[in-house]
DNA sequence: GTTCGAGGTTCGTCAAGTGAACTCAGCCGG
DNA sequence: CCGGCTGAGTTCACTTGACGAACCTCGAAC
């Protein structure tokens, strides 16, 4: 866990995240919508680049010069998780009316949740009923 | 999901509720097993109680003057989605050999994963199989 | 060959993080 | 009653990082 927030842990990082998600690809878009400032955003474009989180991909849009847009890696999916469990929180705790967003089943249509469940299937209410057992092997890092 | 980040992003912030989620709930020991600096996590323990994700809670060892100890309340109960999700993709990306920390199900023993389901039951593969719908009533902060 | 705009870089300022040293409150042993 | 010990902070000097504004650069269009 130390581990994955000293790759993504930083101020923007995960929102730059979200907005990949969301679709946002291009660095004035990532600017406009974040209010970041620019030398940051760089920054952060970067270090996610290098983590292999993000892709820098060549795109030439009509009478423009190329230019580069970020997207995300399978590594970078894979923190889809971690956006959702935020945006749940959030929605549960800091929500000023309803949430802004969303997500559903791309087959089904039903609304989707993120949960805790064992390979037995079960869904799992919360933490409480979840029991970490720790592993030989390695500190732990998480 | 912006206002999470803006509750518990800061760089400690996550790493002293893991601890919380592992026991450990006495100032020292937490300095010592994040290697915090005092007054850092003085402010962070600070926040999460203001915010109600700890609350601070008389104790008193034996021989010993009463001190606090700080404790998670169901607001703070409800970030573990969030840390598990942060320590699945470590565990997948980051980890030098296996996943320092196993969680299995208390009632029936079998492992336990963070997974998106959607309210017919079906549990999806990734984020590809979600669709993000925006709703009107409120900017976008997650 | 000047303008325009995306995608940066540079710079001064200011907030935040860091580690070492210091404080404070009580329990204890003498 | 005194002085030392310990857990929990606080203060301080220093370094790192965030911020906003201004500047630079490349290529297309005029």
């Amino acid at each position: 866990m130390a581990g994955t927030l000293a790759v993504v842990g930083e101020k923007w990082s995960l929102l730059v995240l979200r907005e990949a998600f969301l679709g946002v690809r291009r660095f004035a878009d990532l600017q406009r919508n974040l209010g970041a400032p620019k030398a940051v955003l760089t920054d952060r474009l970067g270090t996610l680049v290098e983590q292999g989180i993000l892709r820098r991909v060549p795109y030439q849009a009509e009478g423009e010069r190329q230019r580069h847009e970020y997207r995300l890696t399978t590594k970078g999916i894979d923190l889809y998780p971690t956006l959702v469990a935020l945006m749940q929180w959030g929605d549960k705790y800091l929500a000023d009316d309803v949430a802004p967003l969303a997500l559903e089943h791309r087959d089904c249509g039903s609304p989707v949740h993120l949960g805790l469940v064992c390979d037995d299937g079960h869904e799992l209410s919360g933490a409480r009923e979840v029991r970490a057992v720790p592993r030989q092997g390695a500190s732990r890092a998480g």
